[in-house]
DNA sequence: CGCCGACTTGAATTCCTTCAAGTACGGTGG
DNA sequence: CCACCGTACTTGAAGGAATTCAAGTCGGCG
């Protein structure tokens, strides 16, 4: 609360920028909201399935996944979250959240009343207007990972995947998309394409032997995109050139 | 466009009215969308990936589904779609569809032109609220669908699949829960679940041997619905008791 | 220096796919 | 009325992709 929301809530504000033409009472407005930082560590809760939650995590620096479990144990991300993403924003119109929310690296989040989202985006038609295309990206990317998940081979899998957080880390402004290392483990890589982190390990090796990456210390780096989205049949499309 | 919106458009307000508390002057608005119906056969498309739609397809009755595909041509359904629902909202806003939209059973469609469905979620803020909460609740549906066919084993999957499709057609106030034909072919159920229909046609008859559905002449029919929930692990929740 | 978490590698196993060859049924036309 | 045809379902057998289990290795941190 204390500091200046131009400054801390910028990513969100760049964020809704992509979705929608804010005019300056807009970014005011946005700029205005309550909010209170945290700071959280690599593996933290930010919000439990079931929970009824009457704020909404806005993700400023590091990175979060939405993920979900069955009942033997069996954990499926199903979004990874960068700087400026909503992380729960379903919880402005439902209150029970239907999956986990956990930082897989250090992070900082700017929470902001629930309410105040809602009113803004009834107040602001642009503001309500972003938010709503954001939902539908959501989904779109959603839909694309049924389809991932459902119907690619490990190899096309595992691609697919590191190129869609590629293209969203260049869409958010965050690195340049030769070449660095990725802020996901093998295993965070398995929870998100349905396969065992074994698998994925003689997978990243099978992506290496192509020359799409480079596996050093266990970090991933892409070092031919072009060819990655060869093997991914990646078509980035579905994410709207907004996510 | 010569019916009465209060007949035909019937389904859909009292899909809305699910989504949200409508008052008389709401329902009015939605009643008076123009509209022209059509008529279509089983397998028929609505509308096919990559089109710009201006128009927003309204599920009257029948069934249909949306789906996508890989250049190797795997199919992945996506989700399926009953009366009243929207087929492609998303198109209000994103104006490429990133999926087909196909009917599973002849139906019959009213075609409402996007900027209607646009101008109504700005003028009326709660069928705008009841558009959004939709498109949530839609999403909220996909990260259950990348849970299913990312970590379930393949009874489980595919009774998950059939648990939601009864209970949002109960919800839909479309059939009885109680010992009714599923409107699917093994085929769309492999189609939906990432599953060969060759297995879908083993795991079937594993569930008729549990005692939880029956399978007669191809047809599928839920007759142990509680333990149908037990073997798929199914809790209803993340459909918000308004899909 | 030792421990811990994450990655690596091999071998056995399992679940599901693919291929192939049927069967059953509803619709169509003679 | 019946023969034909196509579609959807059924069943068996072989093969393959990914999992599981188990035993390492590597590097960072206290």
């Amino acid at each position: 609360m204390a500091a200046d929301g131009y400054d801390v809530l910028g990513p969100l504000i760049r964020k809704l920028e992509r979705l929608a033409e804010l005019n300056d009472a807009d970014r005011r407005v946005v700029a205005g909201l309550p909010f209170t930082m945290e700071d959280v560590r690599k593996h933290d809760y930010l919000v439990r399935e079931g929970e009824e939650a009457a704020h909404c995590a806005v993700l400023i620096t590091g990175y979060a996944c939405r993920h979900k479990t069955t009942r033997s144990g069996g954990r499926q991300i199903v979004s990874f979250h960068m700087s400026g993403d909503i992380l729960n924003l379903q919880q402005v119109l439902l209150p029970r959240a239907d999956h986990h929310v956990q930082a897989t690296t250090d992070a900082t989040v700017a929470w902001v009343p629930s309410p105040a989202l809602k009113t803004m985006a009834s107040d602001r038609p642009t503001i309500g207007e972003a938010l709503w295309r954001d939902t539908l990206i959501d989904a779109s990317i959603f839909r694309e990972w049924v389809l991932n998940v459902g119907r690619r081979n490990s190899t096309a899998r595992v691609a697919h995947m590191l190129c869609e957080f590629t293209t969203r880390m260049e869409a958010a402004g965050l690195e340049t998309p030769q070449s660095f290392y990725l802020p996901l483990s093998q295993e965070q890589i398995a929870d998100a394409t349905g396969l065992s982190a074994v698998h994925v390990n003689r997978t990243l090796h099978a992506l290496q032997a192509q020359g799409a990456i480079v596996v050093q210390r266990g970090q991933v780096r892409v070092v031919d995109p072009e060819r990655m989205r060869g093997i991914a049949e990646f078509d980035p499309a579905y994410l709207q050139a907004a996510a």
